[in-house]
DNA sequence: GAGTGGTCTAGACCACGGG
DNA sequence: CCGTGGTCTAGACCACTCA
């Protein structure tokens, strides 16, 4: 059943937003029972091919990319005619964009506890965002400074900074000069699936950021967490790059 | 039952690697039925928690996470003091890499056509590569080039190039000068499933390169396909980059 | 061979949401 | 309201692999 029913959708005889038949039909074409059409069902459904929509029934997914420059901060980048061609209608542009702020002071998480070189029992002060487009989850912006470092500072108030929590943290005097970038692709944690509210067949697109001052010391990580299916990191190179001086 | 052994999984209260009970026991565990269980391991499953290793039972799975670097080509990167802490013994140095090439020519798959500009009905090269650590697999590493370009020159030809295909190209007149990177998360194709031998809850990272000659011309798209639980993206910035000149 | 998970049958009742 | 998928029961037999 899943094997029919996936090179369907592979050879285009499905198109995105396309229902499937019910699972009683299904149970009918295939001469078998319910049971049976709904593990079928399942393992497509967890290949990210179908979504089901209840009660209307399953659907072929569509998958609507937006381009998202990670490096934009601090590499002001032209858009060149052949990424307009990619991108089209795909962009955030036109879009409504809000976001929901957070703040709390805890234990780091371990992956961000070593990037920022926390002690066992130091705390952290982690700042969260949701990012909504048109009211829909599209990605988690988490960001991780030493408490000790910003206590007292305006980056704990849940609001936004107009000139950028980068900027209030260089006022404090510590500016980032260099970033490691970590991007890896898994499932959602169970966290991250109910923030992003994700269903089964939707993983993640992490991308971290651990931010350097002049004299290496690490003050900043910021965790994103993307919708596999929503973005596309997009970044550009050239041979003449000079990096590192 | 989801619920139960995800959150012991999450909160370490069983590790990587614990074999977790028997269907059976489950199923007396919560006094229900196996059906039910195997809902719920499903469910785990999909969500990359946990694989099924028959017929010794379910285990917490492991996250052997190996750091590659994608633009080394043309950055050559030092590895700083922070990343050594991270990388530990997790990089790929010490184990044994091979590799399997084949090469097609091909109408191109529709993503890789549109960003070669290449016509209806032309062909491309497909130089395929599967790229195995100690025998399993790693990841696709698939090159494209319009057929025209390269007809007749070694790229054709499906063994190792020692000084690498883009110098190959370079050699026939089209090196190529500047690049763009689109990193994507998605579940893999039926497809690529098979050919990195995943099973559920394994989503993939796709980097796909497009490089330019001096004359903004696509000469080549590679599309790399990784397992998102073996690898990490991994770069580098600094605030004095200078970039696009 | 013993024990594991993989697949299947044939029912039942519940939960949700659009018309 | 009614049709959809979501969950559950209580069985049965098969397939694989390790010891």
């Amino acid at each position: 059943m899943a094997d029919v029913y996936r090179s369907k959708i592979v050879s285009d005889e499905l198109s995105p937003g396309d229902r499937l038949p019910t699972e009683q039909e299904l149970t009918e074409e295939f001469s078998t029972t319910r049971g049976t059409v709904r593990e079928g069902l399942k393992v497509l459904v967890n290949e990210g091919l179908i979504e089901p929509a209840r009660p209307r029934g399953y659907f072929v997914r569509r998958h609507e990319l937006s381009y998202v420059r990670p490096q934009s901060e601090w590499r002001p980048q032209p858009v060149s005619p052949e990424m307009d061609r990619w991108m089209e209608d795909q962009t955030v542009l036109g879009r409504e964009p809000t976001q929901h702020i957070s703040v709390e002071i805890i234990p780091p998480p371990s992956k961000v506890g070593e990037r920022l070189g926390i002690a066992k029992g130091d705390l952290v002060v982690a700042r969260r965002r949701i990012r909504y487009i048109d009211g829909e989850p599209f990605n988690l912006n988490d960001s991780f400074y030493p408490y000790d470092l910003i206590k007292g500072s305006e980056i704990l108030n849940p609001a936004d900074i107009p000139r950028g929590s980068n900027q209030a943290l260089a006022d404090l005097g510590y500016e980032q000069v260099r970033a490691i970038d970590e991007v890896e692709a898994r499932m959602p944690l169970p966290d991250e699936a109910n923030r992003l509210q994700l269903g089964p067949g939707n993983p993640v697109l992490v991308h971290r950021v651990t931010g350097f001052t002049i004299d290496d010391r690490p003050v900043r990580c910021t965790v994103n967490v993307l919708i596999g299916s929503k973005h596309v990191m997009l970044f550009e190179r050239s041979k003449s790059t000079k990096v590192e001086g």
